[in-house]
DNA sequence: GCGTTTAGATTACTACCATCATCTAAAGCG
DNA sequence: CGCTTTAGATGATGGTAGTAATCTAAACGC
């Protein structure tokens, strides 16, 4: 049934970004087709370069909205944490947004659920192999550079600043935070990656724990 | 031209998975065609079933030789180290096969050849992807074991045990030592994937930078 | 040497892909 | 209300994929 109202069209828009940030995070960006894309939002295919000007494009604003959706996530915690510091006011915060994070990050539930997980982990294979300058290059860059700001002010080990002014990236604190976090969010990563990959379920497990165990010792 | 030797017949054989284990690095293992990868060998596609039951039979015999290359690499380095530690005999040896292996793991060489590199990092979303018990999971987990154990024989930190007693995986050395490599492990592939995805060539160098400081420091 | 085997080329088949042209009917607007 | 716009369905096009049948001539076994 063709022609819908302006704000149906524009939901379906919307959800067809959404199923395809799943999709892609689930299957690989090169592994989700138009037609899968539409369907998934319940359209078919045909309308579909009435919404984006390419595969490509789809492809692309998924990912954005992929990497948007755990920034916002991590945005929360970090909020939640520093609510509850100040609030209790006593003492290092009981559960530093931090030691949340990577007890989420590094989960069964995140392992076994790609689709709803880190984008930076499922799609970094496929934006490395982008040529340089693709659109899917560019926007895995930003989107990295933002969770490497959100894990900074999740990141409550630092010198006591609520981290707030500190997303240009290159002003407010110093290099060393910026190292650390780019140290640990390849951890994660990488721990994340190899456990999805583990066919043994023990390795699995293992290298979660190995993961969180790494990043709590040095302090 | 039909019918070629036995010897030459095997020696394609041999050269379509090379080739096909540097595809599958470069490209994904699902972007390698059987066309494509007959051709990196300089024949058609034709007598593909003559070689391989199916193309993925190919891919996993591809990935296997991907994780040996590496894996022999890794011991040559190891090997190398214990042989420059009894010859000279002072101390700590000069430069620990650890030391070497990181240096070069995270690399500008190393980031920048993926077709040439470990097949951890470049295939670990492809056989995390792959369904439970697909063949390239098996064949990954079997990898990066055999990565494990190579790392860890490479690890002169640990007690002075010569490692070569320790590949079955469960005798011979404590859990710690184990879990120390994966957990290192993790950090490296993580960081040679988010520095291959980074479209910024700054932010690039920083993550392999930062990786190295945050493998250094612990001690 | 000759008959059998077989590596590889050619060709074909089915299926799916991205993209585009066309059609429809309802939404939007006067 | 009537005209224009347009979201989405249908279908076509050109391309490529995996797999398989057929063909060929050279290597192999006797």
């Amino acid at each position: 049934m063709p022609r819908v109202s302006r704000a149906e069209a524009q939901q379906h828009r919307q959800q067809v970004i959404d199923h395809t940030a799943r999709l892609i995070r689930e299957k690989g960006a090169d592994q989700v087709s138009v037609p899968e894309a539409m369907a998934a939002a319940g359209l078919t295919h045909g309308g579909f370069y009435r919404h984006f000007s390419s595969k490509d494009d789809l492809i692309v604003q998924a990912l954005r909205a992929a990497f948007t959706e755990r920034r916002e996530a991590m945005d929360r915690l970090a909020d939640e944490a520093s609510a509850h510091r100040s609030s209790d006011g006593s003492g290092p915060e009981v559960r530093s947004g931090r030691a949340e994070f990577l007890t989420r990050y590094l989960s069964d539930l995140h392992r076994d659920h790609p689709g709803a997980g880190c984008a930076a982990a499922t799609l970094a294979a496929d934006a490395a192999r982008a040529e340089p300058g693709a659109p899917i290059r560019t926007a895995f860059t930003a989107g990295l550079s933002d969770l490497v700001d959100g894990y900074r002010r999740l990141d409550a080990r630092a010198a006591g600043t609520d981290g707030t002014g500190a997303t240009d990236g290159t002003a407010g604190t110093d290099e060393g935070d910026r190292g650390t976090a780019l140290a640990e969010l390849s951890t994660l990563v990488g721990a994340i990656l190899l456990a999805r990959a583990s066919e043994d379920p023990e390795l699995s497990r293992e290298v979660l724990a190995a993961a969180r165990r790494h990043l709590d010792a040095p302090a």
